[in-house]
DNA sequence: TTAGGGTTAG
């Protein structure tokens, strides 16, 4: 098959239509606003009239002088948030404007998402000298909000006074935006950049870390190292660090540990709220303990709490983990007598769980079921049984499932791009796969490990190898590492088509990845580059990985290398040979003699060699010896006939002893 | 005078 697309952005080798403009125009767009009404805001004005003053009114005077400008300043602020020329009215207003009365503004402007006129506000504060501390914290926490965490770490880098970068409300919304943007990882260093500069962090700051723990993996010990520090800083838990940690045991299934801060946090004097329950609820859904799940919700319900349609439907995700259909479907008819069944999730836990434990017929039952009763549907339930057929290899049923996602609904997200994908890929589709490759590209939706891995072994089964190649090479520059599975075959199947340098290099991304890779690849490789005529990438992989390769590989190596490799490495190649316990013989060592007897400028060589043979034990077998005797001219003969006098003394006691 | 929070589905 041929693929007569190729390159863009987010596949830059797969797809060929340059990227649409309709995104970047779309998301260009300035954040809409409310209307603007002049006529309130001329209401507002305030005329301030200067009366002629007498010594028993001045202090009224001063007062009303006082509360005059508090009104004319109250005025401005409404005037600059309603004016629809910024730049305009900060030239008018701007003057009388306090720095306080600046940063109201900037909290309204954030608050409605009015991100360019945020900036722009900023920027003027900033040139004119206007700013607090507080200005910068809600800057920043805007520039979060608003998914510009590099424009806030620029904002942050920028401020030059020491002590206003090391303040703390600066500090926690410069890490507050790095880890609600997915980059906890450079937070965490910028905390301790921050802590070596004098920042002295309060529970705010390790609450705020603590969060993006919530969502990473193995993200509990790392959390714990956070807890042991703010315990060595004296801080001491409060009721939202709970919070976090029970929802981190959650989220790394540990519900002996989310049992245990829920205990101490009791304990400790503070009352467990919805959001602790749900979070102990969902650890408990982990292993399906729904023993402890019932005692818990009759303990919240005897301590005066209402169990909500969250907790509800966390208990549900218990039992079906629990396997307790039953009792699930139970569950699900009162969630739906109290109003909570109105969206898709309780459906979509029940059939996911049903469709897992193999019981598809009663997945798909769930499904209809919700599809007649109108359930308000986000395509998830769409995407949990596209999955399903997929698992059970009902792969035409997969397609029309994800054809019927994409004429009823319009909202996509990577998870639901890559089931879709899965399915066409599965049901060999190809121009539906491209159809969705587009997609992504056109939402600007970055592919992750799996969209890679799925078409790279989509693209294998079509046997379009290097398209799979260039995939994966988009895989690997962008982070992602191979599998070892899928690699190995991949490998085997370039070797095949003959493309050895792009074999080596998947077995390179494999090789330097920290993933584990089985012994007999190295050999594999070998054999491909050999064959490929890649001696010096060969020699390599011998050099390296010698103890994995079979001696029959060595040998054929061997042999390649000293008839046809690079002659200045020929005598390195023998030593890496005998070095890994390779006896080498004859033939090998007529064969690289006869190569330096063609290129005689290379005698040092050949010099070298004899007498690394001798200091090895190696004879030189007679038509050799001939051979180099008669070239001796070539090499300098006195030095010859030195080395093979040597030769022959070690040949005659080997022979007598 | 400004910063932080946690719960359910693919």
């Amino acid at each position: 098959m041929e693929i007569s697309v190729n390159l863009s952005t987010r596949f830059p080798h797969i797809l060929s239509s340059p990227l649409p403009s309709s995104f970047s125009a779309v998301s260009s767009l300035p954040a809409l606003r409310p209307p603007h009404n002049s006529a309130t805001a001329a209401k507002t004005i305030i005329t301030i009239v200067v009366k002629e003053q007498t010594p028993a009114t001045a202090l009224i005077s001063r007062r009303n002088h006082k509360s005059n400008s508090y009104l004319s300043r109250k005025s401005a602020v409404l005037q600059v948030q309603q004016s629809s020329d910024l730049a305009s009215s900060l030239q008018r207003f701007g003057g009388i404007l306090k720095v306080q009365d600046l940063n109201a503004i900037l909290r309204h402007f954030g608050e409605q998402n009015r991100w360019p006129d945020l900036s722009q506000l900023f920027n003027w504060m900033q040139q004119h000298g206007k700013t607090s501390v507080s200005s910068y914290s809600s800057y920043i926490k805007f520039l979060g909000k608003s998914l510009k965490p590099l424009k806030a770490l620029e904002i942050y880098n920028n401020i030059t006074d020491e002590s206003t970068k090391t303040n703390v409300f600066i500090c926690n919304s410069v890490l507050s935006c790095l880890v609600r943007n997915g980059k906890l990882d450079s937070g965490i260093k910028l905390f301790d950049k921050m802590k070596q500069n004098g920042l002295t962090p309060d529970a705010v700051t390790y609450n705020t870390l603590l969060t993006g723990f919530i969502k990473v993996k193995r993200g509990y010990s790392k959390s714990l190292e956070l807890v042991q520090e703010l315990k060595h800083n004296g801080l001491q838990m409060d009721s939202v660090m709970y919070g976090i940690l029970l929802a981190v045991c959650a989220s790394n299934s540990l519900h002996e540990e989310a049992e245990s801060y829920f205990n101490c946090m009791k304990d400790e004097g503070h009352s467990p709220n919805p959001f602790h329950y749900s979070s102990l609820l969902n650890a408990y859904s982990s292993v399906g303990n729904y023993e402890k799940a019932d005692e818990l919700v009759q303990e919240m319900k005897s301590s005066g709490l209402v169990p909500n349609k969250v907790i509800l439907t966390t208990l549900l995700k218990v039992y079906v983990r629990g396997g307790l259909f039953d009792k699930s479907r139970e569950l699900l008819a009162e969630l739906d007598t109290l109003g909570y069944a109105e969206d898709e999730m309780p459906y979509c836990l029940l059939m996911d769980g049903l469709a897992k434990a193999g019981r598809l017929d009663e997945a798909k039952a769930v499904f209809s079921e919700l599809q007649e009763k109108s359930v308000k549907s986000d395509g998830y339930a769409h995407g949990i049984m596209i999955s399903a057929f997929c698992r059970s290899k009902l792969f035409e049923e997969a397609k029309q499932l994800a054809k019927d996602f994409e004429a009823k609904f319009n909202k996509y997200d990577l998870v639901l791009l890559n089931t879709m994908l899965s399915a066409y890929c599965r049901a060999g589709e190809m121009e539906s796969v491209m159809h969705v490759m587009k997609k992504m590209n056109k939402l600007a939706i970055c592919p992750d490990y799996y969209t890679f891995h799925i078409l790279i072994k989509y693209f294998c089964k079509e046997k379009l190898y290097l398209l799979a190649y260039r995939t994966m090479v988009d895989m690997h520059s962008k982070g992602h590492q191979p599998e070892e599975e899928l690699c190995s075959s991949f490998i085997f199947h370039l070797g095949k088509i003959r493309a050895h340098s792009e074999a080596l290099s998947v077995y390179n991304m494999l090789r330097y990845s920290k993933r584990t890779m089985c012994k007999a690849l190295h050999e594999k490789i070998l054999h491909i580059l050999i064959a490929g005529g890649l001696l010096k990438d060969a020699y390599v992989v011998v050099k390296d990985n010698s103890g994995s390769i079979s001696r029959a590989a060595v040998k054929k190596f061997g042999s390649a290398f000293v008839r046809l490799g690079n002659i200045n490495l020929v005598n390195d190649v023998m030593k890496v040979l005998h070095g890994s316990g390779y006896k080498i013989d004859e033939g090998l060592f007529h064969m690289a003699i006869s190569r330096y007897i063609v290129e005689p400028e290379k005698k040092e060589l050949v010099l070298q060699l004899l007498d690394w043979m001798s200091g090895q034990g190696y004879v030189v077998d007679s038509t050799t010896r001939n051979m180099i005797l008669k070239n001796s001219h070539l090499f300098g003969r006195q030095v010859i006939a030195d080395l093979l006098s040597k030769q022959h003394v070690m040949s005659k006691s080997l022979r007598s002893s």
